[in-house]
DNA sequence: TATGAATGAGTGTTCATTCAT
DNA sequence: AATGAATGAACACTCATTCAT
């Protein structure tokens, strides 16, 4: 019988594919994308090793659909905080803010969107796909923010290349911290990062 | 007999190992640490094997002799610029600018740095070295830099926070930049980097 | 569905196992342990070089469950005999027997038990596990034999003392015996030795 | 200047060249003679790596000059307690205790003579020159003690098979004995095993 | 669809041996 | 004669992927 509303296996099987991401992701953020073993996943899952290839078909698949995820989460957060601002004068600012949280909120794509741009300056085929993604992301965003810098008057920054410094700024401030100040839950230490990434990219402006 | 000098063969063998440190270097830079294979190395740097563990114990071995000798010339290099400069205006800018141009020289270390502060999350025991040398390095910066940083009035950052700045917004920029603009040789694009490297670092004082 | 006979594919991977350890202990017995290489297992068993990793953990692991499958073995064996033995004038020569009578249908655990004991000799921490097992395997043929040893007047020989007198007369004779007659296969010779282990092992008593 | 006396360097050569026995002949001891590298063996003996190979082809060499070394002092202690002996009823008894003599004073020898026979029932090329040598220990020791077995009447054992028995068993419950009992260094504990040896060995007579 | 046994190319590492000095 | 740097064949073990059930 066909059916417009997903049956009862579909919903099951895209729970499944969730739990997989949710725990690969889950297990880069610990061990790093080229410790975590298929196994290893599909374990912390509860599933088949087997059963993994019915979702994904490689690793590297895997590691697409994750990024492509993650990319759309923040780009939807800055959409987000971009409806939200009003005035300019905030705009931007709300934007950065909106990243920050985002990754203090998700950690663990800290360290998997770390490992995915240390692929990127590879020459290798293989990464063709995600440095594609990557790019369509700094466009989007680009697009996104283009309308506050040109607002400003003289020298705008090209907008691609701001959207690039605050990934370039957030990721690179929050690893740095997270390595050596712990878990940088305290509201102090995240107003500091926010108030550091604020002036170093208005200062970009 | 007794040598002060070092003997041919001792020549012989540091010249060996300088090849086996340079080419690993390179390697990692075209294919990144993990895919790059032992063999690849030796195999380039047209030696057997057997020799690479004549030289480095393990591959992680190799990894810290290289982000030793790295962190070290990086260090050199900001020792230098802090000789050189004078005024106190200057002294930060100067510092910032040479680790800039360090990196612009000898890009094979960006990727390698990346991959490295990759692995620095990871809370695996064969990080402890790393983690010592990286933490090493920021609180010789720190020393270097808290002079300038305390000299203005006010509330001034932490020196070793500072330090971490100018690594996270540096590597950050570059692989950014490099990654989407080319090789970054252009002495407009290099003076534009620098630029907002600076304004932005300096914002956070 | 759950079932209490095993299923077709749990029945293959018990195949698989005993293949393993089957051909390892033909090999061990034609080129020793250290020269029997992984892939001869595996290729001899005709199945591929992973597969043996999918039952045993390492080639110690290997070792470990072939002893102890030999040690039962033998322990089974003598348990049989006593059974079988009426009077006590009878029942340690039946043991005896039963252990030559072991070794002799099995021979390749003849090298096999000859190079483990060798191997409990190291003070390595990895053969610690093999050191258990056979410790364990004499205080069982200790506990067994004890009632028969006690029957005797006179200073009886601790029990335990007399079962690893077993083993080494019987692997001493049989290896020495094998070394330079041939197969031992003729029942004279096969008398002869039984002859000669059981007037050796009553002299103990 | 032809000498007939060895040079200096001569006798140089020669304290190296025993120094590597000893040296090997105790790692073989601690270690087993797998796991003992010629690395092992030149560094604990304080000379260089390649400087073994002045003295011994291969490994396997090594083992050969060992064994040899180790046959003929056994045969020299049974020689000397032969000629020691006056009444035939002592002879045997005599012959056993210097062979148990030599392997307490000598422990070193115990587990390279246990491997050394592991190897013989290899069916390998490379261990027909042991073979061929422990083949000669045998028929030496034979004629040794045929005139103590002959002169029984009856049914004497041959005197080769006799002197295997002798290995096999002094071997067999020495390494046995080690192995759980401690030193076996108490005079009691010695007496022990002498006594059992004996009445072990003369029930085969 | 889910499973997990089977696969085999690949990888870091070891170690006996060679050879130029 | 002594040295130790260099060598490379081997080997234990890993892991992404396939496939029969």
């Amino acid at each position: 019988m066909l059916q417009a509303t997903p049956s009862r296996v579909e919903r099951r099987k895209e729970r499944t594919r969730r739990a997989l991401l949710a725990v690969a992701l889950e297990l880069f953020h610990q061990k790093g994308i080229y410790w975590t073993k298929i196994e290893d996943i599909t374990e912390r899952a509860d599933i088949g090793k087997g059963t993994f290839y019915q979702h994904f078909e490689t690793k590297e698949d895997l590691l697409e659909v994750l990024l492509e995820q993650g990319l759309d989460a923040l780009l939807a957060r800055s959409h987000e905080a971009a409806l939200a601002s009003g005035a300019d004068s905030e705009f931007l600012s709300r934007i950065i803010q909106a990243q920050l949280d985002f990754h203090l909120e998700h950690k663990e794509y800290l360290l998997f969107f770390h490992q995915v741009r240390g692929l990127l300056q590879l020459s290798t085929d293989s990464v063709r796909n995600l440095r594609r993604m990557y790019d369509g992301y700094l466009d989007q965003m680009g697009v996104l923010i283009e309308p506050a810098l040109n607002s400003r008057d003289g020298h705008a920054m090209p907008a691609r290349e701001f959207a690039m410094a605050i990934s370039a700024f957030t990721l690179g401030l929050l690893t740095h911290h997270l390595l050596f100040d712990g878990t940088g839950e305290s509201q102090q230490h995240r107003t500091d990062i926010q108030s550091q990434l604020e002036r170093s990219l208005h200062a970009l402006m």
